[in-house]
DNA sequence: GTCTATAAAGTGATAGAC
DNA sequence: GTCTATCACTTTATAGAC
């Protein structure tokens, strides 16, 4: 077990504040009071607040490609792996109602700043996009899987987006609740439950 | 036929803004620049950024209730009624590729921020919530008709959000016609196209 | 590797001339 | 009603001591 690096401790923090109030509103002065260091010590790890987001957004990319790897191997079929990503929200629903969605909300605030790396967060929803696409095509659902992976992904969006609007954690449950609804409307006959 | 105020046109410079950079993004300067006036004149007529933001809020619920009452007039019945909800993300399509929902971002935004005005900025979804439960009342939903708006809601904001993530235009197209369908699902057996 | 001190530019906001 | 000039503060970022 390695000790963790001071590095690592301030994209950890970082991760987290850009979460809670976003990218271009977190200062260094929050990242480094979060973490306990100087703003000084800051620029020895990381030399501008792009480098930061680039970090961060590597974090991101390696943590969502390891819990796709957990639910391949947990889920016993795709139906069951698409299940794991749909309860993702009722997870994380306490955050979600405060704070959104991690993924759409910095695509979003990157997109109007017109951000370099809005590319490089948006292939966090490119991740999930290609394994629900996997999943569905398993399920037998051919040329169409990739509209049904957009279309759940834009569900599970829109439930977010709301949930926080209306500081409504209940619906987040009821949302979940109509897309397992409609996961199984989408099982060909050739597989059944 | 008034004249427009200069007041009017600093509200609706920083409403574009606002919605195209954000509202923490946007600065003084920036909205100045936008109207043609000084930063020192800014302030004669409005005293805090806040007030602006207030402005621009004001102005989006105007513009929404005026926008809901031309429905309620346009459309023959609630069915026809809830198609021109659903279509403004057509007419809007382009604008929405590039900056998202207007509503749905800058409650997002402000959420983060814990500003104040965030209850105002969500009104406007409350104002778009209360008519469609009209709508679904109208068509004979009873006690679900709340919860079919708020589900409508959501598959708009999660079919704007994923088309701004992915600059994808045609993908709106696709969920609105999955939206059609999904209305065309809702009616009762008494209410017949 | 961490600190203090500081630069350079931008922010919201004010005062006062015209 | 609009302007210029300016204040107080915060921002990102750098230099140099320890």
């Amino acid at each position: 077990m390695t000790q963790e690096s001071t590095k690592d401790r301030i994209a950890e923090a970082a991760d987290q504040l850009f979460y809670e109030r976003g990218f271009e509103t977190t200062s260094f002065a929050d990242i480094a009071a979060a973490v306990g260091i100087s703003r000084g010590n800051f620029y020895y790890h990381f030399k501008t607040k792009d480098e930061i987001l680039e970090a961060v957004i590597a974090r991101r990319l390696a943590a969502t490609r390891a819990m796709l790897n957990t639910w391949q191997a947990e889920g016993a079929g795709p139906e069951q792996r698409i299940t794991c990503f749909i309860r993702i929200l009722i997870a994380n629903q306490s955050k979600i109602t405060l704070y959104g969605c991690p993924v759409g909300t910095l695509v979003t605030e990157l997109g109007k700043l017109n951000h370099a790396a809005q590319d490089q967060a948006s292939a966090v929803f490119t991740l999930f996009r290609t394994w629900l696409c996997r999943q569905f095509e398993e399920l037998g659902c051919g040329t169409e899987s990739d509209a049904l992976a957009m279309h759940l992904l834009a569900r599970s969006q829109g439930a977010a987006t709301l949930a926080q609007a209306f500081g409504d954690v209940d619906f987040i449950n009821r949302e979940v609740a109509l897309m397992q609804d409609w996961l199984g409307g989408q099982l060909p006959q050739d597989h059944p439950r």
